[in-house]
RNA sequence: GCGGGAAUAGCUCAGCGGUAGAGCAUCAGCCUUCCAAGCUGAGGGUCGCGGGUUCGAAUCUCGUUUCCCGCUCCA
């Protein structure tokens, strides 16, 4: 099987074992939006739980909040999202590549003001000393005609941008004689404004409403909460604010089945330490993530750090740790140390004093702050992508016959154990469905009789049920019963009464936690 | 957004101008068997959606939506 065709089956393994399934998909779909079914929901609230106890859970100095998807719109100022995805782009059809149409401009009027210099300093080496700039620059015929040419153009153009003319600007770029620097052609698309963010109205009447967003990321209700966490919680620094949430984006490519989507789900955590300690916090949480994801017991060569050269401006220090997708290596999580910038913006936005009065040393300053923030979706994906596998297994008649197998880590497969009576009757199932009565208080069991013993094997291989156990005839003489693994297909003949600590014991989250913790 | 491909039953697909099919899956019954494919029967599709051509369109054509691939963008 190619990466390709591996894809697109998972795809439709998805969708066929009720994982995800496309939003709306009775009125023809929603273009980047999925929903989990009944199976998904399963796995991905146990990856949420694995990720929420190996932060809350395992770190004293990491607490959690839940905040509000709605948020009050300074705060995306302050954060920069306003201001940084409001752009004007055009896109040149010959080379299909995208531009800003307001830096297209900007560049056409630096060239002008170039045109400009460079005649000055003609002018300048012909006349020698006594060179008069001021009066050459005022007098002078084609310099004048260049300077008239710019301050229309500028004029225009500041017009149209305050405006929000998008035909305006494309007008001016083809009057310009504008050309795109690879193609050299002049065949441009309309200029789009594209907006990251979801915006909507709060207040019940159109009048008076307040233009809110949905959020395009978790952090900021952290950030807008430090105070209130710092002080009711009485947290030393360093400390962490950990939050799981869904957050929106107006991709402009939306692609890859879930990896990329409209609306997805964000684990972040924030770690805030004293100005000076962000990089050593930085290698620290580096180290600690990379566990995380390595504890799940998949291939290590598939993960690896993707070290930013080109830093955000918030950002001292990035990396990201990158999956072997079927669609080749792509980021899962961010590692970010970002300064104190957001809460120093939040301090100057808001007029809060927004810092940490360290009493050691007796002075208050603004923490630092060191990002982890790893994406639900994306995590998921990685997970199912990494487990699913096609398999040779035997058959009864000696043959053989390819087995599709979900090899999910137990404790975040969504049914830890399914139970069959070998046969409907002889009293068979009322003791399968006695051992669930018990143990579905513990973990998700599921009871299945219908078909051979070999196809409900099958069924559960496809979902990742870790275990499968079978009430037979022994079972009404000596309370015992066959557990079988997904893994290697082989059976042990148990009592009863320990299946709980048996399963139990498999399916825990500890067996995940154990090692993805530092001892400190 | 640009270019290419695709869309027929829950899934995988056949049919390519003349009454919508197969396998698997589902449901009911029979059979009781520790690793798919035993027997009988049943349900399920206005062929993604909307126009056009035609006596007649799943099939030809135009538009549109969604998905996939490449480019592009990315906090």
């Amino acid at each position: 099987m190619n990466q390709e065709e591996l894809f697109k089956k998972l795809v439709s393994h998805c969708k066929e074992y009720g994982f995800v399934f496309q939003s709306s998909e009775i009125y023809d779909g929603l273009s980047a939006v999925y929903d989990y079914g009944q199976y998904g929901v399963e796995l991905k609230n146990n990856i949420k739980k694995y990720w929420w106890d190996s932060m809350v859970l395992l770190h004293e100095n990491v607490v959690g909040i839940d905040s509000a998807i709605f948020m009050h719109p300074t705060i995306w100022k302050a954060s920069g999202h306003v201001d940084a995805f409001n752009d004007p782009l055009i896109d040149n059809r010959d080379s299909k590549k995208r531009y800003r149409a307001d830096v297209l401009i900007e560049d056409e009027l630096a060239k002008l003001e170039a045109k400009i210099e460079k005649e000055v300093e003609k002018a300048r080496k012909r006349f020698g000393d006594t060179f008069d700039e001021a009066l050459y620059r005022e007098t002078n015929a084609r310099v004048l005609e260049v300077r008239a040419r710019y301050d229309a153009l500028n004029q225009r153009f500041n017009q149209a941008m305050n405006d929000n003319d998008l035909a305006g600007l494309k007008q001016i770029i083809l009057d310009q004689e504008i050309v795109c620097p690879v193609s050299g052609t002049r065949n441009w698309t309309d200029v789009r404004q594209f907006n990251l963010m979801f915006a909507t109205e709060m207040g019940s009447t159109a009048d008076g409403a307040l233009k809110v967003f949905l959020r395009p990321e978790t952090a900021q209700g952290i950030f807008v909460n430090y105070l209130n966490v710092q002080k009711s919680g009485r947290m030393k620094i360093p400390f962490g604010i950990a939050q799981i949430g869904k957050a929106f984006r107006n991709e402009i490519v939306a692609r890859q089945f879930i990896f990329r989507m409209r609306e997805f789900e964000q684990m972040e955590m924030q770690f805030f330490v004293k100005p000076g300690e962000e990089l050593k916090w930085f290698e620290y949480w580096k180290d600690i993530r990379i566990r995380w994801h390595r504890q799940m017991g998949f291939n290590p060569g598939d993960y690896r750090f993707h070290d930013h050269e080109k830093l955000a401006h918030y950002a001292n220090a990035a990396t990201d740790i990158e999956y072997r997708f079927p669609f080749g290596f792509k980021e899962v999580e961010g590692i970010h140390s970002r300064t104190d910038f957001d809460l120093a913006r939040h301090q100057e936005f808001s007029g809060r004093k927004i810092q940490y009065f360290d009493p050691e040393t007796n002075e208050s300053y603004i923490p630092y702050v060191v990002e982890t923030s790893i994406g639900v979706d994306r995590t998921f994906l990685q997970v199912l992508s990494a487990s699913l596998h096609e398999e040779e297994a035997p058959t009864a008649d000696g043959g053989v016959d390819l087995r599709t197998v979900l090899k999910l880590p137990p404790a975040l497969a969504p049914v830890k154990l399914a139970v069959f009576p070998l046969v409907k009757k002889d009293g068979l199932p009322e003791i399968a469905r006695q051992i669930i009565n018990d143990l579905k208080f513990d973990f998700y069991c599921q009871y299945d009789e219908k078909d051979s013993i070999g196809k409900r094997y099958r069924r559960h291989d496809a979902i990742g049920t870790p275990y499968c156990v079978t009430v037979d005839h022994q079972t009404v003489s000596d309370e015992t019963v066959t557990i079988r693994n997904r893994d290697t297909m082989v059976q042990d003949r148990v009592p009863i009464a320990q299946l709980k600590e048996i399963v139990g014991q498999k399916v825990s989250l500890r067996s995940l936690l154990g090692d993805a913790i530092k001892s400190e």
